[in-house]
DNA sequence: TGTATTGTACTATTGTTATAGTACAAACAA
DNA sequence: TTGTTTGTACTATAACAATAGTACAATACA
């Protein structure tokens, strides 16, 4: 267990992008998860804490971290609080490789209609690799 | 005058981003006005062609166009089409970035909850690359 | 035991987005 | 001329997103 507060966590939300103000701490939270800054067992902000800080509504909160539990990304507490719970993903090498190719397509095919290479792709994920 | 077809630009729509579909045809017109995939006097898609592509109502595609035409970006003459003008699209690289960011976060967060890491993904990024 | 904190569950309201469907108007071509 | 293609305009509907407000339930702590 490592029941950290997860307060480090600099969550912030852009109004004008279009993305549901939920969806957007969904994705910053499976980020953080993915790189590393929430590890399993760390306590995320409160709904109402969170709320206060983005100057949006606890449901909206409730919303996010509803959505997360649903996926088993995170576990919640009543009365203790919410926590990024340890899911673990089987999926045997073939199927795993398949889905990779499969959503990497779609990617790829996304940024091109934004007029981004690949070459410039792989650039940016080094970046953001590199800037562990 | 270059009233050539702009039937080489692949249109995309992804509907799990939260980002409104007008909004997303909205942006990919501008990114390829800007780095000259577009240029002035090319047709865009007839509102019913891009609708029936993209698997969306005639209406949204009218309203991305409408909303372009408010800007002066594009103009349009009834019973002969929409056509790229001369309004300067401005996009310099921070913005650009931005996009690229945001898409890239979108795809991130989407494989990391299948499991796969940055690592993995950008070596999947550089076999794809090699094999032109 | 209280008391504060945490998540949950409603209702109601507002604005946005996307849809279906219909009809009309302007330009063009045969 | 007639018919096709184009964009436009409108109504109505449904779903979603975010808000305010209120109340309740479970936990932790002093």
């Amino acid at each position: 267990m490592a029941p950290k507060k997860a307060e480090e966590l600099q969550f912030s939300i852009d109004p004008n992008s279009g993305v549901p103000f939920y969806k957007q701490i969904i994705l910053q939270i499976e980020m953080a998860i993915a790189d590393r800054r929430l590890k399993r067992g760390n306590q995320l902000p409160t709904v109402r804490s969170l709320a206060v800080d983005l100057k949006i509504n606890p449901n909206t909160v409730a919303k996010a971290y509803n959505q997360l539990e649903l996926r088993g990304i995170v576990s919640t507490q009543q009365g203790t609080g919410t926590f990024i719970s340890d899911k673990e993903v089987e999926m045997d090498d073939v199927e795993r490789e398949k889905i990779l190719s499969q959503i990497t397509r779609d990617f790829l095919s996304k940024a091109s209609s934004y007029g981004f290479s690949i070459q410039e792709i792989i650039e940016h994920l080094n970046e953001l690799q590199d800037r562990e």
